[in-house]
DNA sequence: CATTTACTTCGCCACATGGCTAAATGACGC
DNA sequence: GCGTCATTTAGCCATGTGGCGAAGTAAATG
């Protein structure tokens, strides 16, 4: 789980690249819609897929400052960082305007 | 280049699949900067790689329905279908949105 | 302190992606 | 019709991604 200083690009970059899988999608929209955190269990448990397979989901995710991880006790709660995709809706959202 | 009828969630996985990649993120800002429009060799000229390259990126584009080509003489013009950005655009406005 | 619970980390493998060069296509101008 | 211009298509290869099972770790619990 690499936590490096990214440039603007960088974050774009990580941002659409985590979206593009329809498993991370799918977690954002779910851990969304249970009020923003829930714990890796619970998200794994929504997936036919092996355990780590969601677990390196959430790392791309995370990497992506999409998610953020915190330790609770033996469980791991995942929430939703919504800057971060606020920062992809902004992008889009270019399109929507004339260009300068 | 496949122009197949797309359900929703293909949709979803075409477009956001396409926009994982920062030469096709590049070449929409660019054509959408240069009013909607550019022909292949201007959208080529752009990148530093081989052209083939380039045409590859566009099909992408155009299978995931955000772009639109027409054969304008010996020139192909590609053209920006801001409805697919707006599609993804309003699946990211749901987070700024409270979960129902 | 040994076991169970809740995950993550480690290798491994199959398939997808994105780059290339060479060859093909289709329209235009002579 | 012949060459040339604009661009795509066809194959090829290296690297990336996403799946797996097995093994590891850290906190709670008996």
């Amino acid at each position: 789980m690499k936590r490096e200083t990214q440039t603007q690009s960088d974050a774009y970059e990580a941002v659409f690249a985590a979206l593009a899988h329809p498993v991370r999608r799918r977690i954002l929209t779910t851990v969304h819609s249970e009020g923003g955190a829930m714990n890796a269990g619970a998200i794994a448990a929504m997936f036919e897929h092996a355990w780590p397979t969601t677990t390196r989901h959430l790392h791309v995710l995370v990497d992506a400052g999409l998610l953020r991880d915190e330790r609770r006790g033996r469980e791991r709660v995942y929430r939703i960082d919504r800057k971060r995709l606020e920062l992809a809706r902004a992008w889009l959202e270019g399109f929507s305007k004339d260009p300068r």
